[in-house]
RNA sequence: GGUCACAUAGCUCAGAGGUAGAGCACUACGUUGACAUCGUAGGGGCCACAGGUUCGAUCCCUGUUGUGACCACCA
């Protein structure tokens, strides 16, 4: 006997533990050859998992249940990432906390401290994986920095290095101040801000002045030259001229390049090759030095006159102006709105500053990953986003990948005094590198020393799928399982991670990585904020497990995967899904409170079937099957939510449930409880809790549902038939008495006809779902009652007290709007000549419908 | 500046070249052999605007307006 609700925080526990076994094993035994893998996308080690988090493990936990349920040997991959820099900074900010800094602790020791919070975060991130439900293999669990990892985070690198496709340069880079680390361009975000422009006089002669305009006025001291555009008429005569430096004696010249634009400011730009990526470019096509002024926390340095020295960026600012201003060289101050560029990760203003950095050449590798998809390989899902790709890819930049910070893989090169680089997989190997290059014995090699930076966390992930299958050996995983099926992740990171794992895959694999990228859309709270720490807004999936149960989060969180756009997630929500579970409970505690019997020798698609809404039921069962794999393969998870919902509770429940309730004969039983099994099979994918449990009470406890098949391919019979057309009857029934008020049941008067058989075998239920007395079979109706029409056919229902006509007119003027429309239709001759099928089911249709008003309007004539 | 979305019921959003849909909210009724975490019935829409294609457009195309996201630029 079932409870009054599902006890899901007892149960939960329990259908893991059961299912947990099962999961490994259509993993590990080779009972198949048919695999469907996913690699999941490696959380960071940064706290615990939100929701955004939760919604892509469901989706991803939904399309591996139902290929494991179809007999896939199915591979969820699951992972976590070392997330190099947020892990720094969380830990960092954790030893800050007790008073500890970086440089106290020193790199050994900080590093082991990271390793211990892996552990926690790890942790918490499994329990939460777990709870969730995903039917994953968790002896299986990779982390970016494990063992096997490293090494093949380092062959990869080596390959590439060996391949010219990795070198060293000194180059502009984003630098942040705080973290003193360079980031890439993608973890560069822009601000909107008001600021300043100031127009800054710098002397060409005694008494002859140009004007420059600059958001950065401390940088001055960095320029080297002015430019001109080379056409530009007014200032063509300036070019080769000198200029001398505001506060300073230095002076540079004026040249002439096309980066100016005789539009912009007074036309005349500074170039300050140090910290300006388009003076960068400038300054090396006409051989500028370049002059670094900062340093590495973005304070002036000794290059500039002594009053500015160590000020940091915004001090260094004011002072310069304020010394400008007294030297009358500020000509004028305009406020601005600009943008400003910020590191998200650590709240710095990034700094365009030149150092020694690893870069990754990556014109190539995004050739062969745009044709890839170009080409069909990969396939995105919903495809519009393969504009974010191509436009991302065809303008791509080397790939910074050096990080200065501690955590991460140590990036394999060492280098001997003289400078000389070896990349090598260990430092054994790179001594021997060094004995062959200095052409002495291994023991006489000078002291080599190992690159102190790391690598760029996304390196590692970009080799996530084949990584975590083996990789560089050539396992027996990979050969099984690569290249994976399908990725799911968000939108935001198809820069970061997806176009990268293409590259990779395709350089190191010579295959794709996937063939189906599935973008699911961003989570954001009730009111369409995103979800944010700061905000406070965050709204915790173990929260909502414990107060609603999983399997109403999952389900809630299907029935939003909504393909390209935001969603948004409230509690309230999620109790909508909480409604539909205690649903399912209810159908199910119907059928045991009704003792329907699971007999597994019953067919539903047996010929013997005999009572019509059997057969009904079975049909919309088989069609419903239908339609759920039909949006599974086309990932619209959430239709396929939406009809799972739709089937139990307007068809099943509202109609059948309700049908049944006065039959109790064994066919109707057997047959209400074999479609129920179906349906469980249909929503265990969602909601695997409730169904497993069910199954285990109700059917089998020896099988589980994780891998009971459902899929229905036979044909099905849409003709519509007279089972439909009582149900129509039964509503329309139910319609008038919520008109009138009729709270009794009454009688239903039928003028009999051929199918005067049908309604005797079905009077039971007809009766049931029409809340009717009795049905009477008559040779005409009397002037009482109600008349009523159901598709031309004429009813009527004992009723004796006198009846509102409204009723009538409403209906009779929808009615004769529909035909007014229909008539419009037929009358179209290249409507009837394009589509003369459709036109003929037109037809019929307003026959109909003509049929019923002229009835409708005898009726309404009778009553009054 | 470029790219990609989006504009449908009070709200959040589905939808298909030919009957406008759901959930929530709202109104009325209701403990009928599971279910008040419920049921039954009901009200509510020039499907942003303007053109075009079509026999027919809310749907396809173009433009306009508005909203959002991303990228780039920012002397």
């Amino acid at each position: 006997m079932l409870g009054k609700l599902f006890d899901y925080a007892q149960i939960e526990p329990k259908i893991i533990e059961k299912a947990r076994i099962i999961i490994a094993q259509t993993i590990r035994e080779n009972v198949t050859n048919k695999t469907f893998t996913i690699t999941l996308p490696p959380p960071n080690i940064t706290g615990s998992l939100h929701l955004g988090h939760a919604f892509t493990s469901v989706i991803q936990d939904i399309l591996l249940r139902v290929k494991r349920q179809h007999g896939y040997v199915t591979l969820g991959q699951p992972g976590i990432d070392h997330a190099g820099i947020a892990a720094q900074i969380v830990v960092a900010n954790q030893l800050y906390e007790k008073g500890i800094s970086l440089q106290s602790l020193g790199r050994e020791d900080f590093i082991k401290k990271v390793w211990s919070w892996k552990e926690q975060s790890g942790d918490m991130i499994v329990h939460q994986l777990v709870k969730l439900g995903m039917s994953i293999d968790l002896d299986r669990l990779r982390f970016t920095m494990d063992q096997d990892a490293s090494k093949a985070v380092l062959k990869a690198f080596t390959m590439l290095y060996n391949d010219g496709l990795i070198y060293k340069a000194k180059r502009i880079v984003n630098w942040d101040p705080i973290l003193k680390t360079a980031v890439s361009d993608l973890e560069v975000s822009n601000k909107i801000e008001p600021g300043k422009m100031w127009y800054i006089r710098y002397q060409l002669q005694q008494d002859e002045f140009i004007v420059i305009a600059t958001t950065r006025p401390e940088t001055i001291f960095g320029d080297q030259a002015l430019a001109v555009h080379p056409n530009d008429e007014r200032y063509m005569h300036l070019v080769d001229k000198e200029v001398k430096i505001p506060l300073t004696n230095r002076r540079i010249h004026i040249i002439a390049d096309e980066h100016a634009d005789p539009q912009k400011g007074s036309g005349i730009f500074k170039v300050t090759p140090g910290h300006d990526f388009f003076d960068f470019d400038v300054g090396k096509r006409h051989n500028l030095p370049i002059l670094s002024i900062m340093d590495e926390s973005a304070c002036l340095n000794n290059e500039v006159p002594e009053d500015f020295r160590h000020l940091p960026v915004a001090a260094a600012r004011e002072k310069v102006l304020a010394a400008l201003a007294h030297s009358g060289l500020l000509e004028k101050t305009e406020d601005i709105v600009h943008s400003v560029p910020y590191n998200d990760r650590s709240g710095a203003v990034i700094e365009p500053m030149v150092t020694n950095q690893w870069f990754l050449e990556t014109t190539k590798l995004a050739d062969a990953a745009i044709r890839a998809v170009e080409d069909g390989k990969v396939k995105f899902v919903p495809d519009q986003w393969v504009h974010t790709y191509f436009e991302w890819l065809r303008n791509i930049q080397p790939w910074c990948l050096s990080r200065q910070i501690w955590w991460g893989h140590q990036i394999p090169v060492w280098y001997a005094p003289n400078g000389k680089m070896f990349c090598a997989l260990t430092e054994e190997e790179a001594i021997q590198q060094a004995a062959s290059y200095f052409d002495v014995a291994r023991e006489f090699v000078p002291k080599l020393t190992q690159e102190q930076d790391v690598l760029d966390t996304w390196f590692s992930s970009a080799l996530w799928p084949f990584v975590t299958l083996g990789w560089p050996k050539d396992s027996e995983d990979l050969k099984k399982y690569y290249p994976t099926d399908v990725l799911v992740t968000g939108f935001d990171i198809i820069f970061f991670w997806v176009s990268r794992m293409i590259m990779f895959s395709l350089y190191f694999t010579g295959d794709v990585p996937f063939s189906v990228v599935y973008i699911n859309p961003l989570v954001r709270d009730e009111n369409g904020q995103k979800m944010s720490k700061s905000k406070g807004n965050v709204i915790d999936p173990l929260y909502l497990m414990d107060k609603y149960g999983t399997d109403a989060l999952r389900f809630t969180l299907t029935l939003q995967a909504i393909p390209g756009r935001d969603i948004r997630i409230g509690e309230s929500l999620v109790e909508c899904g909480r409604n539909f579970i205690t649903k399912i409970w209810n159908a199910a505690k119907f059928l045991t409170i009704k003792e329907c019997a699971y007999d597994v020798t019953f067919s539903m698609y047996s010929p013997n079937i005999v009572n019509a809404l059997n057969k009904w039921i079975i049909r919309q069962m088989v069609c419903f099957k239908k339609q759920a794999f039909a949006h599974l393969e086309n990932y619209r998870l959430d239709l396929f939510a939406q009809s799972i919902q739709k089937f139990l509770r307007d068809i099943f429940c509202d109609v059948y449930i309700e049908a049944i309730k006065t039959c109790d004969d064994v066919e109707t039983k057997n047959t209400a409880i074999s479609v129920f099994a179906e349906f469980l099979k249909v929503a265990h994918s969602i909601t695997p809790f409730i169904t497993e449990y069910l199954w285990e009470e109700m059917y089998s406890d020896k099988t589980m549902l994780l891998v009971e098949p459902w899929e229905y391919s036979g044909s099905i019979d849409e003709s519509p038939d007279l089972t439909n057309f009582w149900i129509d009857v039964a509503a329309e029934i139910r319609s008038l008495y919520g008109l009138i008020g009729i709270t009794q049941k009454s009688d239903l008067l039928v003028i009999g006809d051929e199918y005067n058989g049908f309604i005797q075998a079905n009077e039971h239920w007809i009766k049931q779902i029409a809340r009717l007395n009795s049905l009477q079979f008559v040779n005409k109706f009397s002037r009482d009652g109600i008349r009523f029409i159901v598709r031309g056919k004429e009813f009527c229902l004992k009723y004796s007290e006198k009846i509102s006509v409204a009723i009538f007119d409403k209906k009779i003027s929808t009615l004769s709007k529909d035909i007014q429309r229909l008539t419009l239709k037929i009358d179209n001759l290249q409507y009837k000549n394009a589509k003369p099928d459709k036109w003929n089911v037109d037809y019929k249709f307003r026959e109909q419908k003509q049929q019923d008003l002229a009835k409708m309007l005898e009726i309404r004539g009778v009553m009054t």
